[in-house]
DNA sequence: AAGCCCCTTATGTCTATATATATAGGCATT
DNA sequence: AATGCCTATATATATAGACATAAGGGGCTT
Protein backbone atom coordinates (compact mmCIF):
# COMPACT_ATOMS: atom_id res chain seq x y z
CA UNK A 1 0.00 0.00 0.00
CA UNK A 2 1.03 3.41 -0.63
CA UNK A 3 3.40 3.86 2.62
CA UNK A 4 2.36 7.10 3.88
CA UNK A 5 5.52 9.61 3.66
CA UNK A 6 5.67 12.69 5.79
CA UNK A 7 4.68 16.16 4.23
CA UNK A 8 1.61 15.15 2.87
CA UNK A 9 0.08 18.05 1.01
CA UNK A 10 -4.26 17.58 1.19
CA UNK A 11 -4.02 17.08 -2.27
CA UNK A 12 -1.75 13.83 -1.36
CA UNK A 13 -4.18 13.07 1.36
CA UNK A 14 -7.13 12.99 -0.87
CA UNK A 15 -5.46 11.02 -3.15
CA UNK A 16 -4.95 8.04 -0.76
CA UNK A 17 -8.32 8.14 0.78
CA UNK A 18 -10.05 8.08 -3.01
CA UNK A 19 -7.83 5.07 -3.81
CA UNK A 20 -8.50 3.39 -0.58
CA UNK A 21 -12.07 3.55 -1.16
CA UNK A 22 -11.80 2.68 -5.16
CA UNK A 23 -9.65 -0.82 -3.46
CA UNK A 24 -12.48 -0.90 -1.01
CA UNK A 25 -9.86 -0.37 1.95
CA UNK A 26 -12.63 1.37 3.01
CA UNK A 27 -15.77 -0.49 2.14
CA UNK A 28 -18.77 1.80 1.44
CA UNK A 29 -20.59 2.50 4.33
CA UNK A 30 -17.83 2.00 6.11
CA UNK A 31 -16.37 5.09 8.69
CA UNK A 32 -13.29 6.81 8.33
CA UNK A 33 -10.56 6.62 11.48
CA UNK A 34 -11.15 10.44 12.48
CA UNK A 35 -9.47 13.55 11.32
CA UNK A 36 -7.39 13.22 14.38
CA UNK A 37 -5.67 9.48 14.06
CA UNK A 38 -5.52 10.26 9.83
CA UNK A 39 -3.22 13.06 10.59
CA UNK A 40 -1.30 11.18 12.91
CA UNK A 41 -1.07 8.26 10.30
CA UNK A 42 0.10 10.61 7.45
CA UNK A 43 2.10 12.87 10.04
CA UNK A 44 -0.19 15.46 9.08
CA UNK A 45 -2.03 17.77 11.17
CA UNK A 46 -6.06 17.83 11.75
CA UNK A 47 -6.11 20.85 9.51
CA UNK A 48 -5.17 19.66 6.79
CA UNK A 49 -6.57 15.99 7.14
CA UNK A 50 -10.08 18.54 7.96
CA UNK A 51 -9.48 20.26 4.62
CA UNK A 52 -8.94 16.83 2.24
CA UNK A 53 -12.22 15.03 3.85
CA UNK A 54 -14.05 18.33 3.04
CA UNK A 55 -13.29 18.76 -0.42
CA UNK A 56 -13.85 14.98 -0.36
CA UNK A 57 -17.37 14.98 1.04
CA UNK A 58 -18.91 18.34 -1.15
CA UNK A 59 -17.62 16.19 -4.40
CA UNK A 60 -20.00 13.60 -2.85
CA UNK A 61 -17.62 10.74 -1.56
CA UNK A 62 -17.87 10.80 1.58
CA UNK A 63 -20.45 11.64 4.01
CA UNK A 64 -19.50 13.80 6.85
CA UNK A 65 -21.45 14.28 10.63
CA UNK A 66 -20.24 15.71 13.77
CA UNK A 67 -19.96 13.03 16.01
CA UNK A 68 -20.91 10.38 14.23
CA UNK A 69 -17.63 10.64 11.91
CA UNK A 70 -17.06 10.28 8.29
CA UNK A 71 -18.69 7.51 5.89
CA UNK A 72 -17.77 6.85 2.50
CA UNK A 73 -20.91 6.86 0.32
CA UNK A 74 -22.06 4.13 -1.23
CA UNK A 75 -23.06 5.63 -4.54
CA UNK A 76 -20.34 8.35 -4.65
CA UNK A 77 -20.37 11.24 -7.26
CA UNK A 78 -23.64 12.05 -8.10
CA UNK A 79 -23.03 15.73 -8.50
CA UNK A 80 -22.30 16.76 -12.21
CA UNK A 81 -20.81 20.31 -12.44
CA UNK A 82 -21.88 22.17 -15.53
CA UNK A 83 -20.61 25.32 -16.36
CA UNK A 84 -23.00 28.04 -17.90
CA UNK A 85 -20.84 30.18 -19.66
CA UNK A 86 -22.43 33.39 -21.73
CA UNK A 87 -23.43 32.61 -25.48
CA UNK A 88 -20.61 34.91 -26.32
CA UNK A 89 -17.87 32.98 -24.59
CA UNK A 90 -19.06 29.71 -25.44
CA UNK A 91 -18.97 30.92 -29.01
CA UNK A 92 -15.59 32.84 -29.17
CA UNK A 93 -13.84 30.05 -26.87
CA UNK A 94 -14.60 27.58 -30.05
CA UNK A 95 -12.42 29.81 -32.09
CA UNK A 96 -15.43 31.19 -34.11
CA UNK A 97 -16.28 34.83 -34.55
CA UNK A 98 -19.63 35.69 -32.31
CA UNK A 99 -22.70 37.43 -33.94
CA UNK A 100 -25.81 38.78 -32.44
CA UNK A 101 -29.11 39.45 -34.11
CA UNK A 102 -32.29 40.86 -32.56
CA UNK A 103 -35.10 39.55 -34.24
CA UNK A 104 -38.13 40.88 -32.62
CA UNK A 105 -39.05 43.13 -29.65
CA UNK A 106 -42.02 44.42 -28.02
CA UNK A 107 -44.34 45.11 -24.88
CA UNK A 108 -47.02 43.28 -23.88
CA UNK A 109 -49.06 42.08 -20.90
CA UNK A 110 -47.23 38.78 -20.38
CA UNK A 111 -49.11 36.04 -20.99
CA UNK A 112 -50.89 33.96 -18.79
CA UNK A 113 -48.54 30.78 -18.92
CA UNK A 114 -45.84 33.31 -17.82
CA UNK A 115 -47.75 34.91 -15.49
CA UNK A 116 -47.92 31.42 -13.51
CA UNK A 117 -44.44 30.16 -14.70
CA UNK A 118 -42.80 33.15 -12.88
CA UNK A 119 -45.08 34.10 -10.46
CA UNK A 120 -46.12 38.03 -11.31
CA UNK A 121 -49.27 39.39 -11.78
CA UNK A 122 -52.10 38.64 -14.38
CA UNK A 123 -51.86 41.62 -17.08
CA UNK A 124 -47.97 43.33 -16.49
CA UNK A 125 -46.75 44.62 -19.00
CA UNK A 126 -43.28 43.10 -20.07
CA UNK A 127 -40.34 43.03 -22.65
CA UNK A 128 -40.57 40.17 -24.99
CA UNK A 129 -37.24 39.79 -26.90
CA UNK A 130 -36.27 37.07 -29.93
CA UNK A 131 -32.57 37.28 -30.85
CA UNK A 132 -30.14 34.91 -32.43
CA UNK A 133 -26.45 34.29 -31.77
CA UNK A 134 -24.87 33.01 -34.31
CA UNK A 135 -21.01 31.11 -34.30
CA UNK A 136 -19.46 32.76 -37.65
CA UNK A 137 -22.27 31.69 -40.25
CA UNK A 138 -23.47 29.06 -38.48
CA UNK A 139 -27.15 29.85 -36.20
CA UNK A 140 -25.93 28.55 -33.04
CA UNK A 141 -28.92 29.54 -30.23
CA UNK A 142 -32.20 31.09 -30.79
CA UNK A 143 -33.07 33.38 -27.90
CA UNK A 144 -36.65 33.76 -27.02
CA UNK A 145 -36.57 36.19 -23.38
CA UNK A 146 -38.94 37.75 -21.38
CA UNK A 147 -38.18 40.79 -19.03
CA UNK A 148 -40.02 41.93 -15.73
CA UNK A 149 -39.58 46.01 -16.07
CA UNK A 150 -40.65 46.61 -12.58
CA UNK A 151 -37.84 44.48 -11.58
CA UNK A 152 -35.11 46.08 -14.03
CA UNK A 153 -34.75 49.58 -14.19
CA UNK A 154 -34.56 51.63 -17.23
CA UNK A 155 -34.50 48.28 -19.53
CA UNK A 156 -37.39 49.10 -21.80
CA UNK A 157 -34.72 52.26 -22.52
CA UNK A 158 -32.17 49.80 -23.40
CA UNK A 159 -31.00 49.08 -27.11
CA UNK A 160 -30.83 45.22 -27.70
CA UNK A 161 -30.42 45.91 -31.47
CA UNK A 162 -26.42 45.49 -31.33
CA UNK A 163 -25.65 43.53 -27.87
CA UNK A 164 -27.71 40.50 -26.89
CA UNK A 165 -30.13 40.81 -23.39
CA UNK A 166 -28.25 38.40 -21.62
CA UNK A 167 -24.75 40.74 -21.71
CA UNK A 168 -26.94 44.12 -21.05
CA UNK A 169 -28.24 41.74 -18.12
CA UNK A 170 -25.55 40.92 -16.87
CA UNK A 171 -23.64 44.16 -16.51
CA UNK A 172 -27.31 46.05 -14.67
CA UNK A 173 -29.02 43.47 -12.72
CA UNK A 174 -27.43 40.91 -10.37
CA UNK A 175 -29.23 37.81 -9.41
CA UNK A 176 -29.71 35.84 -6.63
CA UNK A 177 -31.42 32.97 -7.70
CA UNK A 178 -31.54 30.67 -10.90
CA UNK A 179 -33.34 28.26 -12.16
CA UNK A 180 -32.17 26.34 -14.73
CA UNK A 181 -33.82 23.20 -16.93
CA UNK A 182 -32.97 21.23 -19.64
CA UNK A 183 -35.08 19.81 -21.65
CA UNK A 184 -35.42 18.46 -25.42
CA UNK A 185 -38.10 20.11 -27.92
CA UNK A 186 -39.09 20.19 -30.90
CA UNK A 187 -38.31 22.58 -33.42
CA UNK A 188 -41.70 24.47 -34.64
CA UNK A 189 -41.62 25.74 -38.23
CA UNK A 190 -39.94 29.08 -36.95
CA UNK A 191 -37.37 28.13 -34.90
CA UNK A 192 -36.44 25.84 -37.60
CA UNK A 193 -35.65 28.12 -40.08
CA UNK A 194 -33.71 30.33 -37.54
CA UNK A 195 -31.78 27.50 -36.80
CA UNK A 196 -31.61 25.94 -40.21
CA UNK A 197 -33.09 22.84 -39.14
CA UNK A 198 -36.10 21.01 -40.48
CA UNK A 199 -39.39 21.44 -38.68
CA UNK A 200 -39.73 18.33 -36.13
CA UNK A 201 -36.49 18.12 -35.71
CA UNK A 202 -35.16 17.50 -31.77
CA UNK A 203 -34.21 20.80 -30.22
CA UNK A 204 -31.82 20.73 -27.01
CA UNK A 205 -33.52 23.57 -24.75
CA UNK A 206 -32.24 25.40 -21.58
CA UNK A 207 -34.94 27.18 -19.88
CA UNK A 208 -33.44 30.08 -16.99
CA UNK A 209 -35.59 31.81 -14.88
CA UNK A 210 -33.62 34.38 -12.53
CA UNK A 211 -34.26 36.26 -9.00
CA UNK A 212 -33.49 39.26 -7.36
CA UNK A 213 -34.08 38.86 -3.82
CA UNK A 214 -37.26 36.95 -4.16
CA UNK A 215 -38.28 39.48 -7.08
CA UNK A 216 -38.77 37.46 -10.68
CA UNK A 217 -36.45 39.37 -13.58
CA UNK A 218 -36.21 37.64 -16.27
CA UNK A 219 -36.90 34.14 -18.03
CA UNK A 220 -34.74 32.76 -21.06
CA UNK A 221 -35.66 30.14 -23.67
CA UNK A 222 -32.70 29.42 -25.48
CA UNK A 223 -33.08 26.57 -28.74
CA UNK A 224 -29.73 25.41 -29.28
CA UNK A 225 -28.91 24.17 -33.08
CA UNK A 226 -29.57 20.75 -34.25
CA UNK A 227 -26.48 18.59 -32.69
CA UNK A 228 -25.45 20.86 -29.55
CA UNK A 229 -24.14 18.76 -26.56
CA UNK A 230 -23.98 20.06 -23.08
CA UNK A 231 -21.18 17.95 -21.66
CA UNK A 232 -19.41 18.12 -18.08
CA UNK A 233 -16.08 15.87 -17.45
CA UNK A 234 -15.57 14.58 -13.81
CA UNK B 1 -22.83 49.54 5.12
CA UNK B 2 -22.72 46.99 6.80
CA UNK B 3 -20.16 47.52 9.78
CA UNK B 4 -17.67 44.27 9.78
CA UNK B 5 -17.92 43.60 13.79
CA UNK B 6 -15.35 41.00 15.37
CA UNK B 7 -15.47 37.69 15.66
CA UNK B 8 -17.04 37.53 11.92
CA UNK B 9 -16.89 33.90 10.23
CA UNK B 10 -15.95 32.87 7.00
CA UNK B 11 -19.59 32.53 6.33
CA UNK B 12 -19.87 36.20 7.32
CA UNK B 13 -17.37 37.31 5.54
CA UNK B 14 -18.43 35.38 2.36
CA UNK B 15 -21.78 37.39 2.47
CA UNK B 16 -20.13 40.62 3.21
CA UNK B 17 -18.00 40.36 0.03
CA UNK B 18 -21.16 38.98 -1.90
CA UNK B 19 -23.15 41.98 -1.08
CA UNK B 20 -20.53 44.41 -1.99
CA UNK B 21 -20.27 43.05 -5.37
CA UNK B 22 -23.97 42.77 -5.69
CA UNK B 23 -23.84 46.53 -4.73
CA UNK B 24 -20.96 47.44 -7.09
CA UNK B 25 -18.80 48.48 -4.02
CA UNK B 26 -16.31 46.40 -5.61
CA UNK B 27 -17.44 46.24 -9.56
CA UNK B 28 -17.13 43.84 -12.12
CA UNK B 29 -13.14 43.19 -13.21
CA UNK B 30 -12.15 45.59 -10.30
CA UNK B 31 -9.34 44.17 -7.91
CA UNK B 32 -10.24 43.31 -4.38
CA UNK B 33 -8.25 44.54 -1.58
CA UNK B 34 -5.42 41.58 0.10
CA UNK B 35 -6.45 39.16 2.19
CA UNK B 36 -4.01 40.88 4.84
CA UNK B 37 -5.90 44.01 4.05
CA UNK B 38 -9.57 41.88 4.27
CA UNK B 39 -8.28 40.32 8.05
CA UNK B 40 -7.65 43.35 9.33
CA UNK B 41 -10.84 45.19 8.40
CA UNK B 42 -12.54 42.31 9.53
CA UNK B 43 -10.62 41.68 12.27
CA UNK B 44 -10.29 38.32 11.35
CA UNK B 45 -7.00 36.74 9.90
CA UNK B 46 -5.82 35.98 6.89
CA UNK B 47 -6.89 32.43 6.87
CA UNK B 48 -10.35 33.05 7.43
CA UNK B 49 -10.35 35.63 4.73
CA UNK B 50 -8.81 33.20 2.55
CA UNK B 51 -11.36 30.37 3.31
CA UNK B 52 -14.23 32.99 2.12
CA UNK B 53 -12.81 34.03 -1.24
CA UNK B 54 -11.76 30.66 -1.85
CA UNK B 55 -15.24 29.38 -1.63
CA UNK B 56 -16.51 32.69 -3.30
CA UNK B 57 -13.97 31.74 -6.37
CA UNK B 58 -14.72 28.25 -6.26
CA UNK B 59 -18.43 29.30 -6.69
CA UNK B 60 -17.56 31.31 -9.79
CA UNK B 61 -17.79 34.76 -8.47
CA UNK B 62 -14.04 35.94 -8.15
CA UNK B 63 -11.21 34.83 -9.97
CA UNK B 64 -7.56 34.76 -7.87
CA UNK B 65 -4.27 34.50 -9.52
CA UNK B 66 -1.10 34.96 -7.30
CA UNK B 67 0.58 37.65 -6.96
CA UNK B 68 -2.20 38.94 -9.29
CA UNK B 69 -4.68 39.50 -6.56
CA UNK B 70 -8.48 39.08 -6.62
CA UNK B 71 -10.76 39.92 -9.23
CA UNK B 72 -14.32 40.00 -9.06
CA UNK B 73 -15.78 38.19 -12.25
CA UNK B 74 -18.01 40.19 -14.67
CA UNK B 75 -20.18 37.38 -15.56
CA UNK B 76 -20.25 35.41 -12.58
CA UNK B 77 -19.78 32.09 -14.79
CA UNK B 78 -22.31 30.34 -12.12
CA UNK B 79 -21.77 26.51 -12.24
CA UNK B 80 -24.76 24.44 -12.12
CA UNK B 81 -24.67 21.30 -10.05
CA UNK B 82 -26.70 18.84 -11.24
CA UNK B 83 -27.88 16.04 -9.33
CA UNK B 84 -27.41 12.75 -11.39
CA UNK B 85 -29.33 10.16 -8.93
CA UNK B 86 -29.44 6.21 -10.21
CA UNK B 87 -32.80 5.83 -11.68
CA UNK B 88 -33.81 3.96 -9.10
CA UNK B 89 -33.32 7.03 -6.26
CA UNK B 90 -35.32 9.04 -8.99
CA UNK B 91 -37.94 7.20 -8.99
CA UNK B 92 -38.61 6.51 -5.70
CA UNK B 93 -37.71 9.73 -4.01
CA UNK B 94 -40.56 11.10 -6.53
CA UNK B 95 -43.15 8.56 -4.47
CA UNK B 96 -43.37 6.29 -7.42
CA UNK B 97 -42.93 2.73 -7.46
CA UNK B 98 -39.57 1.72 -9.52
CA UNK B 99 -40.18 -1.13 -11.84
CA UNK B 100 -37.01 -2.68 -14.16
CA UNK B 101 -37.32 -4.99 -16.82
CA UNK B 102 -34.52 -6.41 -18.97
CA UNK B 103 -35.07 -6.13 -23.16
CA UNK B 104 -31.84 -7.59 -24.45
CA UNK B 105 -28.77 -9.09 -24.06
CA UNK B 106 -26.14 -10.14 -26.18
CA UNK B 107 -22.54 -9.97 -26.86
CA UNK B 108 -21.18 -9.19 -29.64
CA UNK B 109 -18.09 -7.53 -31.21
CA UNK B 110 -18.00 -3.81 -30.91
CA UNK B 111 -19.46 -1.41 -33.48
CA UNK B 112 -17.02 1.20 -35.41
CA UNK B 113 -18.65 3.85 -34.04
CA UNK B 114 -18.41 2.49 -30.05
CA UNK B 115 -14.54 1.51 -30.57
CA UNK B 116 -13.80 5.17 -31.91
CA UNK B 117 -16.02 6.62 -29.09
CA UNK B 118 -14.77 4.63 -25.70
CA UNK B 119 -11.26 4.20 -27.57
CA UNK B 120 -11.36 0.47 -27.58
CA UNK B 121 -9.79 -2.11 -29.91
CA UNK B 122 -11.38 -3.01 -33.51
CA UNK B 123 -13.37 -6.40 -33.13
CA UNK B 124 -13.53 -6.29 -28.93
CA UNK B 125 -16.65 -8.59 -27.90
CA UNK B 126 -18.30 -6.16 -25.54
CA UNK B 127 -21.94 -6.78 -23.61
CA UNK B 128 -24.53 -5.02 -25.12
CA UNK B 129 -27.78 -4.70 -23.27
CA UNK B 130 -31.21 -3.13 -23.10
CA UNK B 131 -33.54 -2.21 -20.21
CA UNK B 132 -36.39 -0.04 -19.46
CA UNK B 133 -36.94 1.69 -15.73
CA UNK B 134 -40.54 2.40 -14.80
CA UNK B 135 -42.32 4.84 -12.60
CA UNK B 136 -45.19 3.00 -11.51
CA UNK B 137 -46.69 1.35 -14.59
CA UNK B 138 -45.37 4.60 -16.92
CA UNK B 139 -42.37 4.54 -18.96
CA UNK B 140 -39.46 6.60 -17.66
CA UNK B 141 -36.36 5.77 -19.20
CA UNK B 142 -35.06 3.56 -22.12
CA UNK B 143 -31.30 2.71 -21.31
CA UNK B 144 -29.26 1.31 -24.21
CA UNK B 145 -25.80 -0.30 -22.41
CA UNK B 146 -22.32 -1.19 -23.03
CA UNK B 147 -19.58 -2.76 -21.42
CA UNK B 148 -16.58 -4.06 -22.38
CA UNK B 149 -15.81 -7.01 -20.72
CA UNK B 150 -12.02 -6.57 -20.18
CA UNK B 151 -12.52 -4.05 -17.76
CA UNK B 152 -15.23 -5.30 -15.51
CA UNK B 153 -14.50 -9.35 -14.16
CA UNK B 154 -17.58 -11.40 -13.80
CA UNK B 155 -20.00 -9.20 -15.83
CA UNK B 156 -20.42 -11.74 -18.37
CA UNK B 157 -21.84 -14.12 -15.42
CA UNK B 158 -23.57 -11.16 -14.26
CA UNK B 159 -27.67 -11.53 -13.82
CA UNK B 160 -29.28 -8.39 -15.23
CA UNK B 161 -33.11 -9.66 -15.67
CA UNK B 162 -34.25 -8.66 -12.29
CA UNK B 163 -31.97 -5.50 -11.41
CA UNK B 164 -30.24 -3.20 -13.67
CA UNK B 165 -26.56 -2.90 -15.12
CA UNK B 166 -25.83 0.38 -13.24
CA UNK B 167 -27.14 -1.14 -9.88
CA UNK B 168 -24.69 -3.52 -10.31
CA UNK B 169 -21.92 -1.61 -11.64
CA UNK B 170 -21.55 0.72 -8.80
CA UNK B 171 -21.40 -1.46 -6.05
CA UNK B 172 -18.94 -3.64 -8.15
CA UNK B 173 -16.84 -1.49 -10.19
CA UNK B 174 -15.49 2.12 -9.17
CA UNK B 175 -14.86 4.70 -11.88
CA UNK B 176 -12.25 7.34 -11.97
CA UNK B 177 -13.66 9.63 -14.89
CA UNK B 178 -16.59 9.63 -16.57
CA UNK B 179 -17.95 12.08 -18.92
CA UNK B 180 -21.63 12.92 -19.06
CA UNK B 181 -23.33 14.57 -22.01
CA UNK B 182 -26.96 16.11 -22.52
CA UNK B 183 -28.42 16.22 -25.53
CA UNK B 184 -31.67 15.97 -28.00
CA UNK B 185 -32.72 13.26 -29.70
CA UNK B 186 -35.24 11.76 -32.32
CA UNK B 187 -37.16 8.88 -31.11
CA UNK B 188 -37.09 6.00 -33.24
CA UNK B 189 -39.90 3.59 -33.81
CA UNK B 190 -38.25 1.12 -31.13
CA UNK B 191 -37.77 4.10 -28.52
CA UNK B 192 -41.02 5.60 -29.08
CA UNK B 193 -42.77 2.41 -28.46
CA UNK B 194 -40.91 1.98 -25.53
CA UNK B 195 -41.13 4.92 -23.49
CA UNK B 196 -44.97 5.73 -25.13
CA UNK B 197 -44.12 8.54 -27.30
CA UNK B 198 -43.79 9.18 -31.04
CA UNK B 199 -41.91 8.18 -33.79
CA UNK B 200 -40.09 11.47 -34.48
CA UNK B 201 -40.68 13.11 -30.62
CA UNK B 202 -37.86 14.82 -29.21
CA UNK B 203 -35.94 12.58 -26.15
CA UNK B 204 -33.80 13.96 -23.85
CA UNK B 205 -31.06 11.98 -23.73
CA UNK B 206 -27.95 11.30 -22.03
CA UNK B 207 -25.06 9.96 -22.65
CA UNK B 208 -22.42 8.78 -20.47
CA UNK B 209 -19.14 6.92 -20.20
CA UNK B 210 -16.67 5.70 -17.25
CA UNK B 211 -13.49 4.71 -17.15
CA UNK B 212 -11.43 3.30 -14.25
CA UNK B 213 -7.66 4.39 -13.99
CA UNK B 214 -7.92 5.26 -18.16
CA UNK B 215 -9.64 2.08 -19.21
CA UNK B 216 -13.33 2.24 -20.42
CA UNK B 217 -15.51 0.79 -18.45
CA UNK B 218 -19.06 1.12 -19.78
CA UNK B 219 -21.08 3.73 -22.31
CA UNK B 220 -24.78 4.02 -21.59
CA UNK B 221 -27.53 6.03 -23.51
CA UNK B 222 -30.29 7.24 -21.27
CA UNK B 223 -33.76 7.88 -23.13
CA UNK B 224 -36.35 9.57 -21.04
CA UNK B 225 -39.79 9.89 -21.63
CA UNK B 226 -41.41 12.98 -22.94
CA UNK B 227 -41.47 15.92 -20.65
CA UNK B 228 -38.53 14.99 -18.99
CA UNK B 229 -36.85 18.24 -17.91
CA UNK B 230 -33.48 18.13 -15.80
CA UNK B 231 -33.72 20.51 -13.53
CA UNK B 232 -30.99 22.44 -11.15
CA UNK B 233 -31.19 25.31 -8.27
CA UNK B 234 -28.60 27.94 -7.27
C1' DA C 1 11.86 47.53 -28.84
C1' DA C 2 12.56 43.12 -27.14
C1' DG C 3 14.44 40.16 -23.92
C1' DC C 4 16.15 38.95 -19.44
C1' DC C 5 16.83 39.04 -14.39
C1' DC C 6 15.51 40.15 -9.88
C1' DC C 7 12.66 41.81 -6.28
C1' DT C 8 8.33 42.34 -4.34
C1' DT C 9 3.95 40.90 -3.32
C1' DA C 10 -0.49 38.29 -3.12
C1' DT C 11 -2.14 34.01 -2.90
C1' DG C 12 -1.35 28.94 -1.68
C1' DT C 13 -0.46 25.82 1.79
C1' DC C 14 1.18 23.72 6.23
C1' DT C 15 1.78 23.59 11.26
C1' DA C 16 0.26 24.00 15.90
C1' DT C 17 -3.23 25.05 18.93
C1' DA C 18 -7.63 26.44 20.79
C1' DT C 19 -12.61 26.97 21.11
C1' DA C 20 -17.37 25.89 19.37
C1' DT C 21 -21.03 22.84 18.37
C1' DA C 22 -23.65 18.94 17.20
C1' DT C 23 -24.85 14.49 18.57
C1' DA C 24 -24.49 9.34 19.60
C1' DG C 25 -25.01 6.64 23.29
C1' DG C 26 -25.37 5.85 28.11
C1' DC C 27 -27.89 6.67 32.35
C1' DA C 28 -31.59 8.16 34.96
C1' DT C 29 -36.31 9.47 35.29
C1' DT C 30 -41.15 9.25 34.08
C1' DA D 1 -41.24 1.81 26.77
C1' DA D 2 -40.69 6.53 26.31
C1' DT D 3 -38.53 10.74 27.71
C1' DG D 4 -35.09 13.76 29.22
C1' DC D 5 -30.46 14.94 30.62
C1' DC D 6 -25.27 14.28 30.48
C1' DT D 7 -21.03 13.56 28.68
C1' DA D 8 -17.58 12.06 25.59
C1' DT D 9 -16.20 12.68 21.04
C1' DA D 10 -15.81 13.92 16.08
C1' DT D 11 -16.25 17.48 13.18
C1' DA D 12 -16.40 22.72 12.40
C1' DT D 13 -14.14 26.75 12.69
C1' DA D 14 -10.80 30.39 14.33
C1' DT D 15 -6.07 32.09 15.33
C1' DA D 16 -1.15 32.97 14.65
C1' DG D 17 2.81 32.33 12.27
C1' DA D 18 5.74 30.33 8.74
C1' DC D 19 7.39 29.04 4.24
C1' DA D 20 6.29 28.12 -0.83
C1' DT D 21 5.25 29.68 -5.29
C1' DA D 22 3.59 32.24 -9.15
C1' DA D 23 3.74 36.38 -11.49
C1' DG D 24 3.68 41.57 -12.11
C1' DG D 25 6.76 45.22 -12.82
C1' DG D 26 11.03 47.74 -12.79
C1' DG D 27 15.44 48.17 -14.48
C1' DC D 28 19.12 46.57 -17.09
C1' DT D 29 21.04 44.68 -21.30
C1' DT D 30 21.18 43.63 -26.03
Amino acid sequence: MAAPRANMSYRDIKQVVLDRIHNKIWAPDSLLPSETDLAEEFSSTRTTVNRALRELAEEGYLERKRKAGTRVLNSPVRKAQFAIPLVRDEITENGSEYRYALVERTVLPAPAWLCARMDIPQGLDVLHLRCMHYAGSAPFQYEVRWIVPDSVPDVLEADFSCSGPNDWLVQKVPFTNLELSFLATKADQSVAEFLGAQAGDPIFTAERITWLRGQPVTLAKLFFAPGYRMTANL
